[in-house]
DNA sequence: CATTAAATATCGTCC
DNA sequence: GGACGATGTTTAATG
């Protein structure tokens, strides 16, 4: 008996009311779908969303164990084992075997809600806003003519000029490695085949040795901007303004 | 009166005595650290695991809204609010702090167990695998040199040549885009720069239009191999041999 | 709908 | 320990 009721039944029947659904459980797992994966016995935690997304937790770790996106249907076959389906028509057809060896605890939730948004900063959208109102901080005489400036290659995050000189300014929010410095370099060569002169800028708080390699050869400027901290430093001018 | 216990010390509690915690409650939360966030008050599901990797789940999608990453600890200031805090030591310092409204459950489990390895397969790492044990694969006359064949740019997924022509081997589990295309590109153009003659391969089971022009204007081959239905094809042979 | 890039990505591996 | 790429990446924006 792994509890006292009808597990792969129950499971069903909460779904079927759109309720969450969390399980402490002792268990095992196959999965088989965009790749496949099993796993032997161990204590899980169970989270079955109201928009149908599974996620089997294990003890630690950002990541679950296994997991499925919406939109998800089961199967009740046999009470000891859970089998999740994702629906027909998804590509790739996805199946879960969850083979429950004995439940800690079983809770449904069917009146909880949720109606505000995330609101996130520090990105590296927010680099851009503040870098279009305060340009001086990419060169002393940079001057923006577009941000997400449409190009074959793809979009310049800042295009403008420095005196003559044309300018591409690739942005990032994080350490800048090699994948930032190969697109700075592809858009640099690609805008002095188009424009003379032609140079190229790479803003980040900070850069991968390898990457500044690349810059180097190819005569590409770094600028170390990290927009944590220049939104701090704009928050204490805020607030001594407000003081004075 | 948010639950029948003071939620701080509770918590801290059961975090020092390395338990994992459960918590179904309303509450609004916000962050800082990597990059700062703020939500509203809505239902939530509270997960701290037992390497204090924190979890707060919203009620849809397979992401948290919020998380933390060990190492973590806990401040009791108001038994209302859980003050969460990156060990000082991490950077970035991180900071969360969650306004709990009111608890609908708390569970705190000690004796969870997980001796278990996940083990996937279909991935990358297969298909190489199983290309180098099948290389007629690649090209009915590829002869293989290296995997994980070591450049400046890089390591080269196979590495080999086709007759007299050296050939670097791309290799992608799902379909191949703009970054894959890139990547054969530059390999193959380093390769034509030290050997003579270089041809690039890149093996996917699909291609995005666009990273197909880039192979196109390249000159260099696109093979279809789906390593799931090689995969496949394998086990009913293997099934087959079995059988016979 | 497909494509593309960002993410508080996380995670493993190789140097 | 840093750098680099894969991930069953997920998610959002954009054409």
């Amino acid at each position: 008996m792994i509890c006292d009721f009808e597990l792969s039944d129950r499971v069903n029947k909460d779904i079927g009311e759109k309720k969450i659904i969390s399980i402490v459980c002792e268990c095992s797992i196959e999965y088989s779908g965009r790749s496949k994966s099993q796993i032997g016995t161990g204590h899980r935690i169970i989270l079955i969303k109201q928009d149908s997304t599974l996620l089997i937790h294990g003890l630690s770790g950002y990541k679950p164990i296994n997991w499925m996106s919406p939109p998800m249907e089961t199967v009740a076959e046999f009470s000891e084992e859970l089998l999740l389906y994702s629906q027909r028509t998804k590509k790739p057809f996805e199946e879960m075997r969850i083979r429950v060896h004995k439940v800690l605890n079983y809770q449904a939730y069917s009146d909880l809600r949720d109606g505000s948004k995330l609101s996130v900063t520090h990105t590296e959208k927010d680099l851009q806003d503040y870098l279009v109102k305060n340009q001086e901080l990419v060169h002393p005489s940079f001057r923006l003519r577009k941000a997400e400036y449409s190009t074959p290659l793809g979009y310049f995050d800042l295009y403008g000029k420095v005196g003559d000189t044309y300018v591409v300014v690739e942005l990032k929010a994080e350490r800048a490695g090699l994948p930032a410095a190969l697109q700075i370099k592809r858009y640099t060569e690609w805008l002095k085949e188009h424009v003379n002169p032609a140079r190229g800028i790479l803003v980040a708080p900070s850069i991968t040795p390898n990457a500044m390699l690349i810059l180097n050869k190819a005569g590409i400027e770094y600028k170390k901007i990290d927009i944590k901290k220049i939104e701090v430093k704009h928050r204490k001018e805020k607030t001594l303004n407000e003081w004075c």
